[in-house]
DNA sequence: CGGCCGTACTG
DNA sequence: CAGTACG
DNA sequence: GCCG
C-alpha cells in the first residue's frame, strides 16, 4: 500500500487509552506497521495528542531511552483512519521547541466514539430516500415507496422487534473484550454445525440467527424472559439456552455428538469437495476413516485433492503467510500484465490474525475491454511454473476455451504453497473480475458470508437483487422465482452499495459477524 | 406451510 | 440435473 | 428452528 521507505514501520504507544489503543492497534495492521512495546529499541514513538514534547521526554527518560526517538502525534492515526490510507507523518512530528498549540479541538475523526455515532445516528428514523450519486431517474422515485422500516435497536435494549439486520451493525460493537454470554454461543455454534453436516440447512441457519441475536447481547442473561425476548429465540431455543444457563451442559449437544455417523460425517466433511450427500453415502457403504477413503471410496477429482491435502487445507494460515503469498502473486501477475488491480479479500481484507484460504480479486481498472483469458490464463501458467501453484480445483479459463462459454468473469481455485521447505499446501481463489463489478465483488468476496447473507435479504426486501456481479433495483419477483431482473444500479464503490441500501457504511474489519 | 442468498462450476 | 462451492 |  505505501512503499514509502521514510515511513515508520514499526510503532510504540505512549501514554494512549485503552479503547484508543485497540482502534490504534487495528489500524496499524490494516496499514502494515507493526507494533511493539516502547521498552525495546525504537525510533517511532506516537504520543496521546494531550501530551507536549517535555512530559513525552520526561515519560521516556524514566523508562531508560538510549538513542532520542521520534515523536508522533496520534493525529497521524486518527487522520490516516479518516481518509482510509497512511498520510505522511512529517507534519505531526512533535519537535522539542516548538509549542504544541494546534492540538486537535476539533476532533472530526476520532473514531473511538464510532459506536456512538452509529447507534445513535440509527436511531434517528433516517429518511428513506435512496441516497444516490448516481441514476435519478423516474423510475426510482416509485421506489420510494417502499414502506420497510429499518428498526434500530437501541444501546443497553434487548432488540425487541422481530427481524434484525446484522449488515446494519459493526460487529466489532457486539463483541467488545469477549462476550459474556460464550459458553451459550459456542454449544449453539456447536449445534449448528452438527445440523450443517446431517444435511439439516434450514435448522442450522435458525441456529445460527440466534447466535447473532446473543452476540449483540452485551450483558449477561439473567431471566428465560429476556431470552425469549431475542428475535429468532422461541420456545425451543429459548428452553436450549437456559438449560445451559442452569446445568452448564445440552442433553441433545451431548446426544448429538455421541452418535457414531456424526463423528464420522464430521470427519469426512472436511475432504474439500465432499458435501452432505458424499459424506452420507461414504458413511452407508461402511467407510470410517479417511484410509478407508483413500483405499475403497469412489473420489472426484477435487476429492482427491481434498483428501491428499486433507491437514494442510484444515488448518489456519497466519495472516503473514497470507501477505507473503499475495505478494508472490502480485509481483507475477505484474510480470505477466503490468496495470492490474488486485485485492486480496475474505477474512484477510476482515484483519483476522488467520485465515482459511486466500482469495485475490484481479482486474483492469481502466474499465478497458481485454481479454481476460489472456491473462488469467498465463498467470496461472506462470504460476505453476515456479512451482507455487500445485493442483487446480476449478480452472474456468481452461474449461471455458474449450466450450466456448465466454463470461467475463473467471474462476480459479487451486492449491499453492510457499517455497520455504515445510510450508503447508493452502487454497487459494484468483478470481478475474469486469471493472464494472468491481465493488460489488470486492463486497462479496470480503464477507463474511453472514453478513453477504444479512444483506442479500435486506436488498430482497426492498426490491432489490444483490450479488457479486451487481446490485439490482425494482426487481419483481413471484415466490423465489424472479419475473423482471430489474435495472442495474451504479456501484462505484462499495460505500455506494451501501448508500443504496440505507445502511450505514461498514469497513471490513466491521463485517465479521 | 414453504423458505431460509445468489451465483458458478463439475460430471 | 444434483451436488458442491464461494463469501 | 424461526419467520411471514
Amino acid at each position: 500500500m505505501t512503499d514509502d521507505i521514510s515511513l515508520p514501520t514499526t510503532v510504540s504507544f505512549l501514554r494512549v487509552g485503552k479503547r484508543r489503543l485497540e482502534i490504534f492497534q487495528k489500524a496499524c495492521i490494516r496499514f502494515g506497521l507493526s507494533v511493539v512495546n516502547h521498552t525495546s529499541h525504537n525510533s517511532f514513538i506516537l504520543i496521546d495528542d494531550e501530551l507536549d514534547f517535555i512530559s513525552a521526554s520526561k515519560a521516556l527518560k524514566s523508562s531508560s531511552f538510549s538513542s532520542s526517538p521520534i515523536l508522533i502525534r496520534t493525529q497521524w492515526l486518527s487522520d490516516s483512519i479518516k481518509q482510509n490510507k497512511l498520510l505522511p507523518h512529517h507534519s505531526y512530528i512533535l519537535h522539542a521547541n516548538l509549542p504544541q498549540s494546534v492540538s486537535s479541538v476539533t476532533e472530526t475523526c476520532n473514531s473511538s466514539n464510532r459506536n456512538e455515532t452509529t447507534t445513535q445516528g440509527s436511531s434517528i428514523k433516517r429518511e428513506r430516500s435512496i441516497s444516490s450519486s448516481a441514476s435519478d431517474t423516474d423510475e426510482e422515485s416509485n421506489s420510494k415507496k417502499r414502506n420497510i422500516e429499518i428498526q434500530p435497536i437501541q444501546p443497553g435494549d434487548l432488540p425487541k422487534t422481530t427481524g434484525i439486520w446484522l449488515c446494519s451493525e459493526a460487529s466489532s460493537s457486539t463483541s467488545i473484550n469477549g462476550n459474556p454470554n460464550e459458553k451459550i454461543i459456542e454449544k449453539l455454534k456447536e449445534m449448528s454445525k452438527l445440523y450443517l453436516i446431517t444435511n439439516d440447512k434450514g435448522r442450522s441457519i435458525a441456529y445460527q440467527k440466534a447466535i447473532e441475536a446473543l452476540k449483540r447481547c452485551t450483558h449477561p442473561i439473567r431471566s428465560y424472559e429476556e431470552i425469549k425476548a431475542l428475535p429468532y429465540v422461541k420456545q425451543s431455543l429459548a428452553d436450549k439456552i437456559w438449560e445451559i444457563i442452569r446445568t452448564n451442559g445440552l442433553v441433545k449437544l451431548s446426544a448429538f455428538q455421541s452418535r457414531d455417523d456424526v463423528a464420522t460425517l464430521g470427519l469426512f466433511a472436511g475432504v474439500w469437495g465432499a458435501g452432505t450427500e458424499t459424506t452420507k453415502q461414504w458413511f452407508a457403504q461402511g467407510f470410517r476413516t479417511l484410509d478407508d477413503l483413500r483405499n475403497r471410496a469412489r473420489l472426484t477429482r477435487t476429492q482427491q485433492i481434498g483428501l491428499k491435502y486433507y491437514d494442510d487445507f484444515n488448518a489456519r494460515i497466519p495472516r503473514d503467510e497470507v501477505t507473503r503469498i499475495e505478494t508472490i502473486v502480485k509481483q507475477t501477475a505484474n510480470e505477466v500484465v503490468p496495470g492490474l488491480v488486485m485485492e486480496t479479500c475474505g477474512s484477510y481484507r476482515r484483519l483476522k490474525p488467520s485465515c482459511g484460504d486466500i482469495d485475490i480479486l484481479i482486474t483492469f481498472k481502466d474499465g478497458k475491454r481485454h481479454l481476460h483469458e489472456s491473462v488469467l490464463s498465463p498467470l496461472i501458467d506462470k504460476l505453476k511454473a515456479i512451482e507455487f501453484l500445485t493442483d487446480d480445483l476449478i480452472n474456468h479459463s481452461e474449461t471455458s476455451s474449450s466450450t466456448g462459454n465466454t463470461s467475463e468473469q473467471m474462476t480459479y481455485f487451486g492449491v499453492c504453497r510457499l517455497l520455504e521447505p515445510g510450508s503447508l499446501h493452502r487454497r487459494i481463489d484468483l478470481i478475474f473480475i469486469p471493472a464494472n463489478e468491481w465493488a460489488c465483488s470486492l463486497l462479496y468476496f470480503t464477507g463474511s458470508a453472514m453478513f453477504n447473507r444479512s444483506m442479500r435479504r435486506l436488498a430482497r426486501r426492498l426490491n432489490m437483487s444483490l450479488s457479486q456481479h451487481g446490485l439490482y433495483n425494482g426487481v419483481v419477483r413471484k415466490g423465489v422465482e424472479k419475473i423482471h431482473t430489474g435495472q442495474a444500479l451504479h456501484t462505484p464503490t462499495e460505500e455506494s452499495i451501501f448508500q443504496y441500501l440505507n445502511l450505514p457504511y461498514r469497513p471490513p474489519e466491521d463485517r465479521d459477524h
